[in-house]
DNA sequence: GCCGTACTACGATGCGTATCGTACGAGCAT
DNA sequence: ATGCTCGTACGATACGCATCGTAGTACGGC
């Protein structure tokens, strides 16, 4: 049976789902840190192949699952990509703050160890 | 010269040296998140075996070394005594409003599973 | 000097996970 | 339909790490 909705569902954490250890461990990992600072730069919905990662595509999608399954981010199909969007609603109403700390840490550090070189543009506003 | 050279030197990453990543990591774990919510909620420093952690000695070394290298912690011997202490300061200074906000999320998790199930003593004074 | 306490160092072990490659399924374009 | 692109699933692998036990070192008290 063709089913006219989403033939693949994707699992989320409710929000009292959410544990705090996971998210911290989620966004320990470089390349996932970095996914969730672009996802909050560009403010919107974004599909896999936006990202450009160091790392192959098998390992992307493993990274995604983990940022979705500790509730970091939420994930939907549109057609044959999927969007990703940051859960920061729902992030901010457990843990107020954390998540815009975490945000501006990673900008921090980032401006600390690119400057040196680059002029003019910093990356952050 | 004041003597003040331990015989035992412990090496701290400088403040330049902490990485977001690692702290983050160091944070990750539950045994090592409630070593540094107690830390805070304390205020002043503490001996390793002030803690009462669910894990053997070597365990608890294990945790406080991630924590001191990772530059979360700062750790000084006195006589037989090891004395832990936060660098807020330090983190503070590179990741304005981290360490309070994770302190934050820890203690609002915390509250949210004491009050609906009763389960363990996870007691937050 | 001797012993107890506090912590460390080292090795072992089991589990989680970050990584890859390959094979596959779902949708869109031609 | 054929093929192309996007993403998934599964297996394999290697590394990290949380955990333990035991042996050892430093310091203070008796």
């Amino acid at each position: 049976m063709t089913t006219t909705t989403s033939p693949r569902a994707l699992e989320h954490p409710t929000r009292d789902q959410i544990r705090l250890e996971a998210v911290l461990h989620a966004l320990a990992d470089p390349v996932r840190l970095r996914i969730v600072c672009d996802m909050a730069r560009e403010g919107t919905e974004l599909s896999c192949s936006y990202f450009d990662l160091p790392v192959t595509k098998s390992t992307t999608t493993h990274h995604f699952r983990v940022l979705r399954e500790s509730g970091v981010i939420q994930q939907m199909y549109r057609g044959t990509a999927k969007l990703n969007a940051l859960r920061g609603d729902d992030l901010d109403a457990l843990f107020p703050g954390l998540l815009d700390a975490v945000l501006a840490a990673a900008g921090a550090q980032a401006g600390r160890e690119g400057e040196g070189g680059r002029g003019g543009g910093d990356g952050v506003s």
